[in-house]
DNA sequence: AATGAATGAGTCTTCATTCAT
DNA sequence: AATGAATGAAGACTCATTCAT
């Protein structure tokens, strides 16, 4: 019970950390807030993270971790390099619809300068875009994609997944973000796959 | 001459925060510093702008006159709108290859929280996809563009793009943007037109 | 054995602390220091001492105790003043030889501010003193002294014998202290010029 | 003038910062009464001073300046080196007698543990001790002295005399020291004990 | 218009101390 | 008696902004 407390400290330091980072971005929260807002003293941060900093780090981590897991399990449920890139899409806003804060910490921090931050926020960027890199590059061996340089391709087409997210963040949240993954997914496929690629997919 | 000098300091400031800001990003750069690599006096500062925040609006102003001009003057030049699309992209990289220090702030400040900030912010992403979505709704009307959501479209072209400056920003501008053009347009026109535009384009 | 562990923990809180203080002084060891160098949990030393500037009173006194104890022995041992004032002036450089943890904290920390140190530094002098002034005294009546100011005297020998051992510690106790015993006693005993330097100073 | 007024305000600060270290010490003594007490703003004292370190060093700095300069000069108005040593003795309780503020510092905080501080005492004592030992080295020569261990000897008496200033200083400056310059003199010049002692000392 | 010394509100962080277990 | 997580008051330092010159 002792260390379920503890998670819990943890945890809810996190939690609102994570709101208030994307609510008023890193520089405009201040310690005080967070603890307060998750209902600590201002010392009991320091029990945890080694700075305010660090906190940021634990943040995006929290979010890399559990997305990260369920965009490679969803991923891995397909079987065709076509249907992977669209359970990938779909995932992806899936799970910014069902956590808008994470997303907005996601989107609105990952451009913030401290080192530490731009070190965290690159890592973040790495992992989406592996995931979408193994993807395409399955993709481009099944003849499912043109002539594409994987990275580029990859990297665009984070850009334009993360764009999507952005407007509906800045738009604060208030439509459905999941309403667009067919806009996104058609985005993808003819952005990047053959022609043909409808007949390949099909016979595959 | 007065004047001119004037006119000097204040262009002097703007590009100081410029590259301070994309260096360090907004809150890590001080307004003494500024005030140094600019070579003014601190106070020298707040007779031009009534605060920090009005100079990176300012910044933002400056980078958005000058490259939406030269944007809107080169998309003019063409006549279809493939080879506007085109040039838009081209004319896009090619602005941020030769101003590094404005592609920083550009994209590392672009998501800071403050209010003014993501005010200015929203604007400049406006402004750029303002122009997207005029030429693929005039691309709609003359068929080269799939049945598509055009302002869905031009935001994740837009963010297509982004990505590839931020990954040649990250990566410290070592490499040459413009040599990703084709990538670029290739996944633009691929991803948003119809597959037979190529003919299509050619009829025109 | 509870019981003596109890002593135990007392006795290793504050040979820890006794350790903590000499080296980084009391301002700059935290409780925390003390408690995990001692071995014990945090909130264990309040159940021995009722705040940290108790525990340094403790060091204090603990090394008063038994440093007083010894010197007073020794000088009871001896029959002439001159011989106490050796064998003093000896077992104190010996004492210090042997116990440079104590001697740090005795000579660095002496002279903090606090109100509660002051006092117990002030005591902790005031002892040495004591002793030095009893001799000087017998030394007094014996004739041994000249006519002397016995506490001016007292104190400044007291000085003398400070900064022997100051300059030992502040070597970092990199030599034998136990070495300046004849210089020490000398400087007593005889003062730092010739018996005869009446008629040679008159002579210059 | 502009120059006076800054000037004033170092001065201002270097001298409420003496009084302040030397009443409470160092540590008791906050950035914000230092300010206060100099008239100035809290951060006024970083424009100065890099930290409140930095000050304290600035305030031994001063004091040492100052001192040193006048003990040198006296010393050299004199010929022979038993009224070298005379003149320096009276002198050093000549000057803290004039600058209580100053002697209080020099003496309470001499011994605190920071680096800075412990480098900086160190600097101060050595500085005392070194025209010390230009004169019992001279001393040496003339045939004043007896046979001694200079440095040693330079220490003993630089410690008596920090004792006799300390002792006033730990009275609250109630009494005059300068009245303890012959119990100071004799001491160093005659030693303790008659010149005759070995003789008085043997017949015991 | 220009300067730059001065301001002082605001923040992160530390750490002695407490207290539920 | 012992623990160690939690507390929260306190303090050094920063920096955008002002204003007398």
């Amino acid at each position: 019970m002792a260390r379920k407390r503890v998670g819990n400290k943890r945890v809810r330091i996190i939690a609102a950390a994570a709101k208030l980072f994307g609510d008023k971005g890193y520089h405009d929260t201040t310690t005080a807030e967070i603890a307060e807002s998750a209902g600590v003293a201002a010392g009991t941060i320091y029990i945890y993270f080694s700075s305010k900093e660090e906190l940021l780090v634990a943040v995006f981590e929290e979010f890399l971790g559990r997305h990260m897991e369920r965009l490679r399990d969803g991923v891995q449920k397909e079987k065709t390099p076509k249907d992977k890139l669209i359970r990938l899409l779909t995932l992806g806003l899936e799970l910014m619809q069902n956590n808008p804060d994470s997303a907005r910490i996601f989107l609105s921090q990952l451009r913030q300068s401290t080192k530490m931050i731009t070190t965290v926020s690159k890592r973040s960027s790495r992992a989406y875009k592996d995931i979408i890199e193994e993807v395409l590059t399955e993709g481009t061996h099944t003849g499912l994609c043109r002539e594409i340089n994987v990275p580029a391709a990859a990297s665009m087409l984070f850009g334009a997944y993360q764009s999507v997210v952005l407007d509906w963040v800045a738009d604060g949240c208030s439509y459905i973000v999941t309403d667009l993954t067919r806009e996104l997914s058609e985005f993808a496929l003819y952005g990047i796959c053959r022609a043909d690629h409808e007949e390949e997919g099909a016979a595959q």
